[in-house]
DNA sequence: CTGTTAGCGCTTTCAA
DNA sequence: TTGAAAGCGCTAACAG
């Protein structure tokens, strides 16, 4: 084993044509007879030849590697989006490098960079926090085409696929209304993110066409995690005028926001309404008691796979900015009956 | 932009020196002279130039990347292995290829296939169900490192690194034996894994010990979800002689059975002892009611990355089988007073 | 410490 | 249809 290692050359040799015919059969050319190419197929396979990318991506100054850059691939949402960009970039000839960032804008920068020394044709990135137009400019004027998923970066001249995530809200929001809550707190998240920013944003609306005002007091941020929902919950419970619903930055808090009631002998759903963004667990588990606002994350990544691309086919393409569909998913008692249906919300 | 591309041709050029100087200084080397380490690297910052591995892959016959393919990425269990192995993977100063194969091995074949075109250093493999050891074989000749983790296969020539399952089992059917359980069922999973085959020897082994015979009516084979849970113990209370209790193949399967126990009315914990393995779910959410046999992904991630760059450095080595740590986290009552600790197992 | 030279394995004109 | 020859951008001797 560990022999040397066989090259176009030795099969050409071997099946008595020249590289370069060879060549031709490695890239499925129709150029070639019918019989030679049966003939160098058999060589390929009888010698174990294995094709060197590196050598063929040199030469073509290009490689068919598409990169998809995730900020956390712990959370199973980004898990399922990389699953979802694979399933379209394999069908259609690359390969993917997946490179997680846990947040770090350093790593997220490494990572990049580490990708564009590999050469791939495009690439996914659903930033970490924090990152600004700045960061991405590098990359941009490289003219590599990129997509930005899940959290989009503002001026940052590249195409987007994000949820309607204001839409999400607003529906939640209205819902709770119309089932006569009106102090209704906003759980969980940190404030300095885009999906952040888009939630509240429908929240607010949707507190202020009721006529009802959204006191700061009860938006609470926090972890985006299940503990992060038990302080955040704990702390809405504090308040003089206590909410009797909330929406909640995501499931995990969520889940959080239903530990920290039970442990005040409250019931979610009968005594305290819930509702969650379903970011992180629910297509894993689909929490069943949960009404949530929900996205597809594999549709999403798909989706994503498709603008990229079309992008890269393209050469160079205006950027889009696509805005992506969310369900409301109700599943539970939010103050009255229990119901079971979902709707599309945007 | 989309210039011609920089090459260390220019940047040598630039910076007044030759592009063998540049070379080295990309690759850190110290033999070069501090002034002109700065002046390359300032050259190299003003011109925008990127490293072409291609290139240098193409040159020195290798890469620094390192392939991951797991069965299921939408498993959480898998995602957090892959971010154990990026981690140590990373801080050796190499990249991570990471491929999807739902549990598909024609899948499998080829993102192995394309990696070892990629010329990876070495490779992480969790295989697909039903792989075998000539499935490998061609793999394992060509030299190329390479560690199996979660699941083993038989006589592959490889190293590996799995949970020491049959403890794991073995373990909580002895507590269940302890709390006066004598019905104990199997349920979910599927029979063609090594996985399954250890669990059901410990938990086999464990009945035998305390003098009890494993009815096989008692194993009830299943989809090892959530769905597949449900179905399975709806078919074991269909038993003239029902159980009392259950090791589940997963914490998928063991919700499923809660689901189902409720549905009969029946509280998980007090009337019926409820005991999963937790592959999927709970690294996540860590359901706080369910007693389980845990592993940590992460750490099972890292010890494998950490194997494989040992392979990768000591060029050729005897393949290791490594069985790594279980614990029983008792989280629930199991037939009488609640309690709540973690022991290992093994 | 720095420069010269010769390829790595492949693709790709350009002829035959 | 197939063959010959010229590199892609980089590294690795080796000589200065």
């Amino acid at each position: 084993m560990a022999k040397e290692r066989v090259t176009v050359i030795d099969i050409a040799r071997a099946a008595g044509v020249s590289k370069s015919t060879v060549s031709l059969v490695l890239q499925g050319s129709s150029l070639v007879n019918e019989a030679t190419r049966a003939k160098v197929n058999a060589v390929i396979r009888e010698l174990g030849y294995v094709y060197n990318r590196s050598a063929a991506n040199l030469r073509q100054a290009k490689s068919k590697i598409i990169g998809i850059v995730v900020n956390d691939l712990t959370n199973s949402f980004f898990a399922e989006l990389a699953v979802g960009v694979d399933a379209v970039v394999q069908s259609a000839g690359f390969v993917q490098f997946l490179a997680n960032t846990g947040e770090k804008s350093e790593r997220q920068r490494e990572v990049i960079a580490s990708m564009r020394e590999h050469g791939v044709s495009g690439l996914i990135i659903s930033p970490a926090r924090g990152t600004e137009a700045a960061d991405l400019a590098p990359l941009v004027e490289s003219g590599i085409p990129v997509v930005l998923v899940v959290r989009d970066i503002a001026r940052a001249g590249v195409s987007s696929l994000i949820s309607d995530n204001r839409a999400g809200a607003l529906a939640a929001v209205r819902h709770l209304i119309a089932r006569g809550h009106r102090r209704i707190a906003f759980l969980g998240g940190f404030a300095d993110t885009a999906v952040f920013e888009a939630r509240m944003r429908g929240y607010r609306d949707a507190l202020r066409e009721a006529g009802l005002n959204a006191g700061d007091d009860l938006v609470i941020g926090s972890a985006p995690s299940r503990a992060g929902g038990v302080t955040a919950i704990e702390q809405a419970m504090m308040l003089e005028d206590r909410p009797t619903a909330a929406l909640c930055f995501n499931d995990a808090v969520a889940f959080g926001v239903c530990d920290g009631l039970r442990a005040r002998r409250l019931e979610p759903g009968a005594d305290f309404a819930v509702i969650g963004f379903d970011d992180v667990i629910e297509a894993k588990t689909a929490v069943p008691a949960l009404t949530t606002v929900s996205v597809d994350p594999q549709g999403m990544g798909e989706r994503a796979a498709e603008l990229l691309l079309k992008q890269i086919k393209a050469g160079r393409a205006e950027p889009e900015a696509i805005v992506g569909p969310v369900r409301l998913v109700i599943r539970q008692s939010c103050g009255s009956a229990v119901e079971r249906r979902a709707k599309e919300v945007s």
